[in-house]
RNA sequence: GCGGGAGUAGCUCAGUCGGUAGAGCGUCAGCUUCCCAAGCUGAAUGUCGAGAGUUCGAGCCUCUUCUCCCGCUCCA
């Protein structure tokens, strides 16, 4: 049974050194974390698992890692300063806060058009008016009250403040000047590296359609409210595919990754009864987006997302563009005249230029390592009656993938066989080996039972050939070199030759 | 940002009336044991989240602030 609640997981990852809260000697910093020693193999190997079922184990997706400081001018066309500004309203009686247009989306016809009156507003539409009242906001707030808005909550009229903008992007400054126009963004998503570089991996690739692109790599996002441990945070990591497709195959090829990707993270160890794939409605949609399927997991606080794919159809070259009025553009496109480059690649079929539509699989780093952890997070009660916590972590993903243990830490012949060994397996390359010499056996494999270490090498007296401790018993010649492997989950143990670990730990721990 | 709850050792938590800072587990060292958290001895770790105030004296009372949890709000 996966964890029940998120106190135990942020626990145990403080504890085992997974996860630790950013910052933490000054009082820590809101919506931040750090991944500690076996957090960042734990993230490193999930990526890694990521990039190895897209650019590997593929023919048609290259990789790319672009800036995280991005041009004010990419996230104008994007369209994301105009939606991650959202204009805030609070109404001063209850102390609730809403975004302006859904308040306004919210008002009887009558009261609207009284406040639309008391602004002077003679456009037409909620989203005009409310973006008339955003670039006015002491003349919004005299309307709002004048016209008496209702608050949705409790059906009264509401005293509102004026409306106040709140940006979901950080902003920093460039150059040794700070001034009002030297500024760049934190990308608030990798996806726009990926359109901004489409030109320079086509020409670099001789690539055509379909064809992907994909990335992984941080963005930032000022949330209100961080949430959730990893879940809802500042600072986060994105795996995020741009899959490009000639228009009219986007229905299909969306279809086809939403079961990709839900296959993937079932790879990666969860459970399908703790997935769910969720088609977003017309009204969930995004500024961008023909449809969208976000696949869902069972987190400790809730299903949430886990992963979007969203069919962007061509709104995001189409948007960065220049002269895009002239290619026929499906999404509804703002003219471009400050790109430099015309995003197309020819139909595959009239080989004349056209901008493509494109796939998005979204998937969050963060909260893949929490619903992980999640998933294997294991309360076991034993035999004797004692408890265990197992990290049941897919193999792959494991931090450490072996520990090796010396039977007695103060017996040299044992511990240099040990070292030995460790040095060796680690020579391999799958992955961490840990010598463990730390307490008793029982205690080791307990501790590694807690970080998910799927197997334990323990060498003993019969690996040196000696029946026991002094070698007052014979030791079974059999025995000689091999030593035992102990399984996390089963906790069954298998005596083995150490001459044989190699292949034996390569088959298992793929 | 609002409302509620919380913050004391690495973790879980106790701390009475305002009077010298505690437990269990964990960690480290040594011994012992030698295959599933056994035992013995010893040790380290606290500005009691931070700052100010009241007081002879504050972990405890007051104020400010930060962080976390729950519910709102928000969530390309």
């Amino acid at each position: 049974m996966p964890a029940q609640s998120m106190d135990e997981l942020v626990s145990l990852c403080k504890r085992r050194g997974f996860i630790f809260p950013g910052s933490d000697i000054y009082g820590g910093l809101q919506g931040t974390y750090d991944y500690g020693p076996l957090g960042v193999e734990l993230k490193n190997n999930l990526k890694a698992a990521w990039w190895r079922s897209m650019i590997y184990e593929r023919d048609d997706i290259e990789g790319l890692d672009a800036s995280i400081l991005t041009h004010k001018m990419v996230l104008r066309h994007s369209g994301h300063e105009a939606t991650f500004t959202d204009p805030m309203v609070d109404n001063r009686t209850n102390k609730k806060r809403y975004r302006l247009d859904h308040l306004l989306k919210d008002q009887k016809p009558e009261i609207l058009s009284s406040i639309s009156a008391a602004f002077g507003f003679e456009g037409e539409g909620v989203d005009a008016l409310s973006s008339a009242m955003t670039k006015n906001p002491e003349k919004a707030e005299v309307a709002l009250n004048a016209g008496k808005a209702l608050d949705p909550d409790d059906g009264k009229p509401g005293n509102w403040t004026a409306p106040r903008p709140f940006n979901m992007m950080f902003k920093t400054t460039v150059g040794p000047v700070a001034d009002e126009e030297s500024y760049a963004y934190l990308r608030p998503e990798t996806a726009q590296g990926i359109f901004t570089n489409f030109k320079n991996v086509v020409d670099s690739t001789s690539r055509r359609l379909p064809f992907g692109i994909a990335q992984i790599g941080k963005s930032f996002r000022n949330e209100i409210t961080p949430r959730n441990f990893i879940f809802r945070v500042r600072e986060f990591e994105q795996m995020e595919l741009e899959f490009f497709v000639t228009p009219g195959t986007d229905d299909a090829w969306h279809s086809t990754w939403v079961e990709t990707r839900l296959q993937w993270w079932r790879d990666q160890g969860l459970e399908s009864n703790n997935l769910e794939p969720y088609h977003q409605t017309k009204e969930d949609l995004s500024h961008y987006s023909k449809a969208t399927v976000d696949i869902l997991y069972r987190f400790p606080h809730g299903l949430e997302e886990l992963e979007g794919i969203a069919n962007r159809t061509d709104f995001d070259l189409g948007s960065h563009t220049r002269g895009n009025d002239s290619l026929g553009i499906q999404a509804n496109v703002e003219p471009n005249t400050d790109s430099t480059e015309k995003l197309t690649i020819p139909h595959p079929e009239t080989q004349k230029p056209i901008v493509p539509f494109v796939i998005e699989p979204s998937a969050g780093v963060d909260r893949g390592v929490l619903a992980v952890l999640t998933e294997a997070y294991t309360k076991e009660t034993l035999e004797n009656g004692s408890e265990r916590i197992v990290l049941k972590l897919r193999p792959h993903l494991a931090p450490i993938k072996v520990a090796v243990i010396p039977l007695a830490k103060n017996k040299l012949e044992i511990t240099d066989v040990a070292r030995k060994l460790k040095k060796d397996l680690q020579a391999i390359g799958f992955g961490r080996v840990l010598y463990e010499d730390t307490g008793n056996i029982g205690k080791a494999y307990r501790r590694h039972d807690e970080v998910g270490t799927p197997l334990c090498i323990t060498v003993d007296f019969d690996t040196i050939g000696q029946g026991n401790k002094d070698g007052s018993e014979p030791s079974d010649p059999n025995l000689l070199g091999t030593v035992t492997v102990r399984n996390r989950d089963t906790m069954a143990q298998e005596r083995i030759a150490m001459k044989d670990l190699p292949a034996y730990l390569l088959e298992r721990l793929r």
